[in-house]
DNA sequence: CTATTCGTTTAACATAGGATAAATAATCAC
DNA sequence: GTGATTATTTATCCTATGTTAAACGAATAG
């Protein structure tokens, strides 16, 4: 495997701010000294539970989902792949500690951003800050959004759409991954697919 | 009914403000400049179905719910009493067209803050971009922490959830608002309050 | 290549919650 | 206060999804 060089990896993440907002090159260069370009294997826990999440993951390569244990059984909250960010955010975004561990699906490779230095960096480039808004605004956008399909669409209407959306998914990730993630069962989910 | 005094208002909205940013006197000045005092009765909408949302709310007096119409279906997203905010999000942050209307539920009192307006003091107050920063991480972070509640609670656990959580919801609201909140209809609302 | 483990499907049965309709109860207009 | 409207409950029946167990298929280690 041909290592990837971190230069290429940042400038993918900042292409990626840039949907955002565009950064000054003093602002891109703090982020890119406080980033390390970290490669890791399938199945291993890229973090795990029980600590405060103080990072901010890019995925460059691979992909990963976020995932906790409830009453023993396996619960994805959420998917991630190459060109976006996953992060803990019930965890970075209040400083409690993490019930949910994110755990790498394929061989992957990910820019960690240290988050603790990054909320430093929001004093001294307003710059990021805005950045960062933009970037949960966003996803609190999407999150409020996912509410309304899972309250009031079927299980089998929810799996319908994930292949519209993020036909990744389904290609990528074990089902037993993804039954969780829809709100349903194993079981439920292997019955809606024979039904196709 | 005696009409309460704009500036006693607004403090109390500064002190919400105050739990999640500190703001200097002038930043506070600046949006008080761009906020009104409304009063509105109810069952009257605040903001209707159709138009980009431009106005963070925050109740002094009263009850407020955002709704929507699915398949006809009456459903409401969430419900604010007095001493909060309330915001139609997926139009305020993302400037699209809200298909979601903010109705009045008792005889209120609220302020509006002109957002357009808001949203410009970002760029002259970073006191205030990081203020409603917070304050939307947080209402982010709530957001994701419905999601395992509403996927993976019964019915009835999350009626229970309600009346522990928020005990207004149940006194001062009618059932008929309260069980699409709850992602059931009405018939099982009422069918899990006859079995207490 | 084979054995073992892990992932997926199928089957049989149970149940929470949906749909419809009708009966009460509460609220509102006059 | 009375009638009309609106909100809530109760009853019946039905379906989607859960539960458990077993069968089948795919991936992996050695």
């Amino acid at each position: 495997m041909v290592k990837t060089d971190k230069m290429d990896v940042m400038d993918l993440l900042f292409q990626y701010f840039r949907k955002y907002n565009r950064l000054s090159k003093e602002a891109e260069d703090a982020i890119e000294e406080i980033s390390k370009l970290i490669a890791i294997k399938k199945n291993e826990d890229l973090q795990s539970i029980g600590h405060t999440c103080r990072t901010i993951y890019f995925i460059n390569k691979g992909s990963a989902r976020i995932h906790y244990f409830k009453d023993g059984i396996d619960i994805t909250e959420s998917f991630a792949f190459e060109n976006n960010i996953i992060a803990r955010v019930e965890s970075l975004l209040t400083g409690k500690t993490s019930r949910k561990a994110i755990q790498i699906l394929e061989d992957s490779e990910v820019v960690a951003i240290n988050a603790t230095q990054l909320f430093k960096l929001y004093d001294i480039y307003p710059e990021i800050e805005r950045l960062f808004r933009k970037i949960f605004e966003a996803a609190y956008v999407d999150t409020v959004n996912r509410i309304e399909a899972i309250q009031f669409h079927s299980a089998e209407e929810r799996y319908d759409a994930l292949i519209n959306d993020a036909p990744n998914v389904i290609l990528r990730v074990p089902l037993k991954y993804i039954s969780s993630y829809l709100g349903i069962t194993q079981v439920s989910l292997s019955r809606i697919r024979g039904m196709k």
